[in-house]
DNA sequence: CGGTTTTGTGTGCGTATAACAATAAGCGTA
DNA sequence: TACGCTTATTGTTATACGCACACAAAACCG
């Protein structure tokens, strides 16, 4: 039992991990094996460790719920109406990352019964107020989009031009112009051709790009 | 006493309230009556309501603390690293607002010994990790306010376009052209010409504008 | 009425952005 | 090997935007 002066609510984080696959914007979703909300979908996440930072928490409640480590996690928002979690007051602090659409190695372990991905338009409901933190989430991608290189997080270590665009055509949900999005993306130094190339088909082969190095700079923190 | 079968950490809600006075950004700080750092400078702001929402908690921290209302928060960042206080652990939920110069009736009032506004580049030293809270909240401040009608909030009900002018050279710190920064922010549809006009000093006087209602829209959430 | 100070306004240029179509490379098939 | 199919790759033009820039208007003062 842990005892104290003034009542202490409860301070998780939860984490909304997106990746992109079937033409789809996806978000990783865990089943939950207990109450309250039990068997209901829901963001991995869990409660704060008490000499843990809150990154360090996300990062190591995402790696036990769901195998996933070494994502590059962003603070999204901090969520903590009264009633949220039936149980107590509880406060969380929601982060957000993208991952590239790899085969999808993941496994469910802790508190997890399953793991899946889930298309945003095709999602089940979700239990407390997850749904607000997945939308605010969506929200804060699409508009980080356009001003910086967030995009390049979805994609493999080597990838096309015409891949990248279709990341772009998903997220923001409407068609991009081939010229342009190339002089756009290329201009700003963050590719480099790799040299190689590769068939996706019985057509001429596209060129395989590489990120240098930095991730997600020039963002408005 | 209040028992818990996990160990919780104390979270509060701390509000870092901008405003412009001579030619300066500046920031309210209040000195604390009590340990930790007490006699230090800090951020108002303190222990979260077990039935109160974030945004609440804050705004009524900034009402007991300086008797200061009706602004309008905007959550900023948590931040939650193991030691930032010395008596436990404690998760700070970061809020920031504008409000305008007014002549500043600003009382202390409960845990705060003293309030008062500092020049953002000649305050004191602050208790815990507000220094770096206050850096944020300056670079949050100053990114937003290219892509947003936020330095509206620091303007008085009725305003210049020259005052106006003054607050943008202020933030960003450097001069901007007359006539084109009129026909940006004119261009935004978000002022009202009031019809009247102001003398403010030996020379041609100048119309008075006013917000049209709606404050800081179309910013990236 | 001329001098001083701040408000108020329009134009041109260079760059960034958006619209737009033809050619190249590889494959399959006739 | 000639042709067609599919996707990759590239450049030009029109337009919008941002930035530099100079002069007239209004009030006051002497």
């Amino acid at each position: 039992m842990y005892q104290y002066q003034h009542p202490h609510p409860a301070v998780t984080t939860d984490i909304v991990l997106f990746t992109i696959g079937q033409q789809q914007l996806k978000c990783l979703l865990i089943r939950r094996k207990h109450e309250p909300y039990k068997d209901s979908w829901a963001l991995p996440g869990g409660f704060v460790g008490m000499d843990e930072d809150l990154e360090a928490s996300a990062l190591r409640e995402l790696r036990e719920e769901t195998g996933i480590t070494g994502v590059n996690l962003e603070q999204l928002h901090s969520f903590g109406r009264p009633g949220r979690d039936p149980r107590e007051r509880v406060i969380t602090i929601a982060y957000y990352a993208l991952v590239p659409d790899t085969g999808l190695p993941i496994r469910a372990a802790s508190d997890a019964g399953e793991v899946a991905w889930f298309g945003l338009d095709d999602s089940p409901p979700l239990a407390f107020d997850h749904e607000a933190i997945v939308a605010m989430a969506r929200q804060r991608l699409v508009s980080r989009l356009h001003c910086s290189t967030i995009a390049l997080q979805f994609m493999p270590e080597k990838f096309t031009l015409g891949e990248l665009q279709g990341v772009y055509e998903i997220i923001q949900g409407g068609a991009v112009d081939r010229r342009n999005f190339r002089k756009r993306v290329l201009a700003r130094h963050c590719l480099k051709d790799s040299g190689e190339t590769r068939r996706n088909g019985k057509h001429r082969p596209a060129r395989l790009y590489t990120c240098v190095s930095m991730d997600t700079v020039e963002v408005n923190k």
